[in-house]
DNA sequence: TTGGCTGCTTGACATAAATCAAGGACAGTT
DNA sequence: AACTGTCCTTGATTTATGTCAAGCAGCCAA
């Protein structure tokens, strides 16, 4: 199915990917995309399938995973609407996806022919240096993952997590929502879901927060970061 | 002190980051380039620092790692001769370096301008595509090293380290040179020093490798990988 | 209601790796 | 040779987290 331009264009302009693109070039993408439907657990691409495409998600959420050796599952990233990804396959001269994308829930996403995007880039070097700013911004994240996955302890990276994901501080209390399953939250924090489960309900016998379902109830922010700069195991 | 034009094209024509360029871009660089010596130990840039240059290391070696909130130490990555650094940070806007660069024995480095490069990169759209590329690189090589910190164990990562290492297979035997302190390399794994060394005595007793002080003959690779593959746990 | 999903929690147990602590191997210096 | 420092190894112990297994809660369909 095709995009509306100028719905399109306004999109694609607050995502980082493809701001240095004037609205020329965002037309001339928009008219070659296509929009993908996709049901709860659908797979867009799978580890090792040929890359031919690069994604902004409309709306849903993906998740981005690799399996190892042995059939385990990692969820390396999860995709919000709005975001971009798999661009960094398209430069890397790599033709394949290192990661499977699966859609959690139903998701609406564009398609790209990488092809085409490149051959707009290399006249761009604008759009190229607003490219490079968000490859590094998520190296530097990727950086920031491995400090926290290898530094801190299962607890801590929980906070840290809840942390980066509060939506809104009002007088020192707020609220996170989960919107992703559980289990999948703790893929991404390498935990198992045991242990996920558990850490959560210690930080509420602490009176740290308080599990309200699909929702975590900070009451004292400060406390909490406290908490993780100082139970360092 | 400046850096002779001649060698200095030649060694940057070899570095992804800067094979993009032509040969009058090179010269404009190394124009205004200085080369910096280190000692042991010196740092070149500490985490949080202002960020003003990109860096080439000439000879030496150089440890890029993070200071924990508890002050310990992780080693992010580690840079051999001929290899650029600090590039990433140039274009995400982020003023301050997110690591400390330290010298590991003595050291050469190249250090760039930053403002100085991305202004010629904004006339060369193709040297644009080669360092996206290599970011891209960059990016899959951390996707993989969270991969291997998060879903192997300490035993299975020193393994990968090994096999990524090795300088050259002779008929299934070879060796590696461990040319870093063994607690560098531990830091490097995430592991202590006490883990990596049993690990490594553990291989041994296995007859996977033969460990000669500085460096660790493999004598079967094919065996190695297999024992990877196979103990997952 | 009942049954059958699927996801979450909880408990008992196993284990890899960290920690704590001591000793050994060198290399450099006096 | 003896001393000193740094790095590495080895052993004993602890601990966080994974594993296995059972039970519970919510949800949808028949």
């Amino acid at each position: 199915m095709s995009i509306d331009l100028v719905s399109g264009t306004l999109a694609l302009q607050q995502c980082t990917l493809f701001n240095g693109l004037d609205d020329a070039m965002i037309g001339s993408l928009l008219s070659h995309a296509r929009t993908v439907s996709l049901n709860d657990s659908d797979t867009l691409f799978a580890q090792n399938d040929r890359s031919q495409h690069v994604f902004y998600l409309e709306t849903g959420q993906i998740k981005l995973s690799r399996i190892s050796l042995m059939g385990q599952e990692k969820v390396v990233e999860l995709i919000s609407p709005g975001q971009s990804f798999a661009e960094a396959v398209m430069f890397s001269g790599v033709s394949t996806y290192p990661v499977t994308a699966t859609s959690l829930g139903s998701s609406v996403v564009w398609a790209f022919d990488a092809d085409h995007f490149k051959r707009l880039l290399s006249r761009s070097s604008d759009a190229c240096l607003n490219i490079m700013a968000e490859l590094s911004r998520r190296l530097h994240q990727l950086v920031t993952d491995i400090d926290h996955l290898t530094l801190h302890s299962a607890s801590d990276r929980l906070v840290y997590w809840l942390l980066d994901n509060v939506s809104d501080v009002n007088c020192g209390q707020t609220e996170v929502q989960l919107d992703v399953q559980k289990q999948v939250l703790a893929s991404r924090l390498s935990v198992t879901p045991e242990t996920l489960s558990r850490t959560l309900s210690n930080l509420q016998k602490l009176g740290l927060i308080v599990l309200q379902g699909e929702r975590v109830r900070i009451d004292r922010v400060e406390a909490l970061r406290e908490h993780a700069r100082r139970t360092w195991r």
